[in-house]
This record gives structure tokens, sequence and C-alpha cells, in this order.
DNA sequence: AGACAGACCTGTGAGC
DNA sequence: TGCTCACAGGTCTGTC
């Protein structure tokens, strides 16, 4: 379930547990995630006392003095901390087990998250390197999107939805941000006007603080070993909701696939 | 260069 | 009850 959001609730939520603990040791139980994990991260990241937990995009870093541990959590990977002696489950692929008794357990059934280690500096990583700018950054603007969308014909959906364009926007808030901002999401990307492109970027950063002021109300939750990872009462104006009642005009909420997406929009308010 | 389709993998829910 | 099928929040890779 992670959109960025989520991860960064996620981040909010597991800094404060990490942070200033020694590791012990790293449990890798199945190591086929999206890339294998490397053995180095079970020999290296123990000993080593956690600096910080970031988020860049939907990644997480977490940063020791000799290396990062970069994690994604994919379609369907969760973190949580629980006790280390909390028996692990089916789908609980990895531990990073802290000096206190915790440990941080990466959970992915689908598998399509990663769990990587990296020595260098992490942004120089080829997963971090290419990047586009943070949606809640100020680098993220309307002069950017539209200097770089001019000449594409690729629907503005698929654009946002490009993390060499911005980082981290997915499936979701891609069709609640361009709802927001009345623009029809199989638009060609190069033709939309900057002053559109302002409305895109403020509706972004609106579906997206909105959503994560929301996963901030779980995450005292957070270590509890049964409670959910935080995803919750957000609600979603037209994601999922094809068929039902657009809220500004009363049409219908239309789907469609677009970049081999589902994608949901108002056919009438969006243009 | 940009735009697509395909790939990875498992779980869930609908329909029969 | 159990089978089959379509579909799911991500993103890299290969091909045209």
């Amino acid at each position: 379930m992670p959109e960025l959001p989520e991860v960064e609730t996620t981040c909010r939520g597991i800094a404060p547990l990490l942070s200033g603990r020694r590791v012990t040791s790293v449990h890798v139980r199945n190591p086929h995630l999206r890339w294998p994990v490397p053995p180095a991260l079970a020999r290296e990241l123990p000993g080593q006392r956690v600096s910080g937990v970031t988020r860049r995009a939907k990644f997480l870093l977490v940063e020791s003095p000799v290396g990062h541990l970069i994690l994604h959590l994919g379609m369907s990977g969760s973190l949580r901390v629980v006790s280390r002696d909390l028996a692990p489950e089916k789908h609980d692929h990895l531990d990073v087990v802290m000096d206190d008794g915790h440990c941080l357990r990466l959970r992915d059934p689908r598998r399509f998250g990663a769990a990587l280690w990296t020595t260098e500096d992490p942004f120089e990583h080829p997963l971090l390197k290419y990047l586009g700018p943070e949606p809640l950054e100020d680098d993220f603007n309307a002069e950017w999107l539209h200097q770089l969308s001019r000449r594409r014909r690729v629907a503005v959906k698929s654009f946002l939805m490009n993390s060499k364009v911005v980082a981290g926007v997915g499936n979701i808030y891609a069709s609640e941000a361009l709802f927001l901002a009345g623009i029809h999401p199989g638009r060609p990307a190069g033709r939309i006007s900057v002053k559109r492109y302002q409305g895109l970027v403020g509706a972004v950063r609106e579906v997206l603080e909105g959503a994560i002021a929301a996963g901030g109300t779980t995450l005292r939750d957070f270590v509890d070993s049964s409670g959910n990872p935080g995803y919750f009462s957000q609600k979603l104006r037209v994601y999922g909701r094809q068929h039902e009642a657009c809220e500004h005009c009363g049409s219908a909420v239309r789907s469609r696939v677009i970049g081999q997406r589902a994608t949901y929009y108002c056919p009438r308010c969006q243009r």
C-alpha cells in the first residue's frame, strides 16, 4: 500500500526508534526481493550505530557511519518495529536487530520491495541519482513541469508518475491531484500551460500533505506489533470511485487505463 | 529521446 | 467448497 505519504509516515514512525541504536545483527530470511539482498548488508551493518532515517522519493535510508541501508516497500511492503522475540510470519523477509531488544522488520508478500546496502554516497546510487525533485520541496514547481513537458505527448498522468519528473507521486495521488487541479489525466503533458501547472503543483502538495497528516494520527500505534502500519481514513475523491457522483458536479466518476494503470477522473470537471 | 509493453510475485475477491 | 481469472498502491528494462 505504500505511496509517498505512507513511506513518510513509516519514516517518521521508525526514525526515533532506530536513531542512536546500535545494530546487533541482521537476519535475511528471504533474499529474493526485487533485487537480491546483498550479503554485505548482514556482514557490515551489525556493530554500527544508526545515525538517522530519512526518505527520498519512496526510498527509506537507514544511515550508519559505514554505509546506508536503502529500503523500498514496493507494492505490498511494510515496516514495523517489534520485539526481537516476536515470531516472524510468512512474508517477514528481513530483521534488523537493535541493542534495545527491538528489531526493524520488513514484510513484503509480493516481494517487489528492496533492501540494498551501499557504502558510497547513497544519493549517487543508480536508484536515487536520477530522481526528479521531491514534490514537497520548492524545486518542484510549475516552471519545471512546463519546461520539461514541452513537445511531450505523453498523458499528463503518466508524466506526473515519471520519477524523473517528480519523485514519488504514485497512482492514487496522481489521479487525486489531477482531479483537484481540474486537469484531464489523458491530456498531453506538452499541451498544458504554466498557469495550469501551477494549479497542479498546488494540488499535488495538497493531497500529499493531507494524507501525511492523516497518517500521522496512527503514529502512536506504530510499535504495536498487532497494529497496522498506518493507512487510514484518507478520503479519496475519485480513486476507486467509478460510477459514483463527482463531489463537485455530480457527474459519474469514470475509470480508464492510462499507461497501464487504472485512472479515475471526472469527465466534466477535468479538461 | 520518448513512449510503450512486459517483467517481477503473491494475495484477494468475483464469478462460476 | 473450490477452481479460474482479473486485478492490485511500483518501477526497471527492453524494444520500437
